[in-house]
DNA sequence: ATGAAAGCGCTAACAC
DNA sequence: GTGTTAGCGCTTTCAT
């Protein structure tokens, strides 16, 4: 393969002007600029500045180049600004690749990209990634999304580190004994989780606190005069789910509230189960005065529900979500939601992930961040009996 | 650094029995499992199996190995079984940073991940990087999702690509005169985009053929006996924005109708906006029988406001919005709308992107896909007088 | 049919 | 303080 010397030696010009050509930087005497453009044509060469390039032009050698680039060995400041001026009159770049070979590393981290089941959304993710990438930015990481099949899902994690693609990885929609984390502990393979898992293993991971979240979102509801919350719920099984559930039954206990049996509904969370959820709920030997939804999905049906049943959400009945959804401060009425400190994650499970990659593990690295409440009209009019 | 062959050789054990132990994959008698763990651990080498591994295993040269992994050049077939065997037993993956350095390529995609304003939503976006990294991945190559800074856009892109961290680009949220687009067609750079620009420019691209779907939807509400249309538009000066408003203005002269001026009503894509949008388009001279929104959002906005008005939303006033969110079928009544056919486009946009890299563009590299008209409760009902 | 060896672009030990 | 050189793990001529 052809250098960008070689072809300055055949055009019989200098370094620089070679380069002013290909790179269109700077004009060039229309003579100099045809015979590079025969020369680089006749040698099939595509502009490609290399570390040479720079040693050639700034008349040092390939490692002193790499010196003043990484600061890594003391260099005179002549020649120091002789092989910086180089680097900017070729607007030199090192090859990451290379780079990366050289150090056995990737500066990637993976991320699984989970297929959007339909009726569901993924804004919280969404905003999630982009803060992810800009997090991993700063310690000149990039994330590569990929995607995770429904099956055989370990073994995508496994070929992307066997064949060196990342350093590691960022997972989400943890569960219980998620069987990624299980395997990835067991390869000793860098990772940071978003989402807790079994108790006993012990991982980097950060968690909204959605116990706590729920639980600050019942104590408004009480400060409202409610005894008679109801509260819709995922199915059983999600470990987040169960929290925020744990936080609904201990708010009410401090409170010395024993909630009825069906105050307590489980649902998917479509906008439709959240609806038809309501109305089980609703039709409660002692309906509710106020609904606790999981999320704002599940909310958004409640209020559909409460609203056709010729109720008024926010009024005869207060309703809270959790998410915070865009959508949700512009609905009738605006939704009290907990706002999950998305940005905040973002950051620490890169940071987390960062030092393990630099196998120096952080003393705090299980991360649980409280979500705030967002209280708006559905649920801030104190009770009228 | 040490290579297994090396470890192997410490420990006195054959390559196979080191791989075994340290991979955890076979059990291992304790005494040679104790030896290789000891020499591993004196050698500070962590397993990482390489075409020498192989070679040694297979007692073929490392150039075998890739001939039969390659299959470029003719292996005799007990050659080639020892190899696989090898490989299979040792696990090996070529490291691609060392295939992409000799090769000089990444076999990566950049996409920009585009900051996503609040109280907007990216489902669509979502899903389309999904189906991309997929179709991606078909290819061999994987997406690397970068942050787009609001100023220095082209600066990005042009970073990445100097220090060869990807092969090329897939850009969306184009705009008409697209510096990202112009320059990346000056340096030469391989891109496909999501969405059309400067007319002048041939480069590839996929898009939603907008005013097709907005005719349709207009055609639909024609249909149902409506006379009195109304448009909820983005402000000028989108390309997407604009086609879709001439899709509607298209359909009515079709049908011999004039849109009154204030049946035209722009305004952000928030619900908000759509709501306060709706109040102005229903307070005109002749307020129209039906609203063709320009997205989904503004539609849920729109019937906010039918609603709070006092009137049917479906009934009273047929809505259509555009983009079919996952919500969307679960609203009251379910809402109209188009759907895109994002499966489709990230799949052909990543073929032309593709054939870009390779060089050889496609003769078909401008493609328009039109979306479909999915009918709900909200437009369904015919027009009564 | 197979192997030796050059080299992709870089870093870093080792010489001087 | 600077240059020479040996790799990182792979592909691919060019011999044999």
């Amino acid at each position: 393969m052809p250098s960008l010397r070689d072809v300055a030696n055949k055009a019989n010009v200098p370094i620089l002007s070679a380069y002013q050509v290909l790179s269109n930087t700077a004009p060039v005497e229309p003579q100099t600029r045809q015979a590079v453009i025969d020369a680089a044509e006749q040698l099939n060469y595509r502009l490609n500045v290399t570390i040479r390039d720079v040693a050639d032009q700034a008349h040092v050698s390939i490692a002193t180049v790499s010196y003043v680039l990484n600061n890594t060995v003391p260099v005179s400041a002549a020649t120091r600004e002789r092989v910086l001026d180089a680097v900017a009159a070729l607007g030199y770049r090192p090859n990451i690749t290379a780079r990366n070979l050289k150090a056995s590393e990737t500066r990637m981290i993976g991320y699984a990209w989970h297929d959007v089941p339909p009726g569901q959304m993924n804004t919280v993710l969404d905003r999630f990634i982009y803060c992810m990438a800009l997090a991993a930015e700063s310690y000149g990481y990039h994330v590569l999304t990929f995607t995770q099949p429904t099956e055989n899902v370990v073994q995508t994690y496994e070929e992307l580190i066997s064949i060196n693609r990342v350093d590691g990885f960022v997972i989400s929609n943890t569960g219980l004994n998620d069987e990624r984390i299980r395997r990835l502990m067991e390869m000793g393979v860098p990772f940071a989780a978003f989402g807790r898992a079994n108790d006993e293993w012990d991982f980097p991971y950060v968690d909204v606190d959605g116990r706590q979240g729920i639980k600050t979102a019942v104590e408004h509801l009480l400060a409202q005069g409610h005894r008679r919350i109801g509260v819709l719920a995922w199915p059983e099984g999600s470990l987040s789910g169960d929290a925020r559930l744990e936080g609904y039954l201990d708010a009410l206990e401090t409170a010395g509230i024993k909630p009825e049996p069906d105050w307590i509904v489980r649902t998917q969370n479509a906008v439709h189960d959240g609806w038809q959820a309501a109305q089980r709920l609703m039709s409660a030997r002692k309906p509710p005065t106020a609904v606790v939804c999981v999320s704002d999905m599940i909310a958004i049906g409640a209020m559909g529900y409460i609203e056709s049943a010729g109720l008024r959400a926010g009024v005869d009945v207060a309703i809270t979500g959790f998410d915070d959804l865009p959508l949700s401060e512009h609905l009738r009425p605006p939704l009290t939601s907990l706002r999950q400190p998305i940005e905040l994650l973002a950051r620490q499970v890169i940071d987390l992930l960062i030092a393990e990659i630099a196998q120096r593990r952080l003393p705090e690295h299980q991360i649980l961040l409280a979500p705030t409440l967002i209280v708006r009209a559905s649920s801030s009019q104190p009770l009228h009996c």
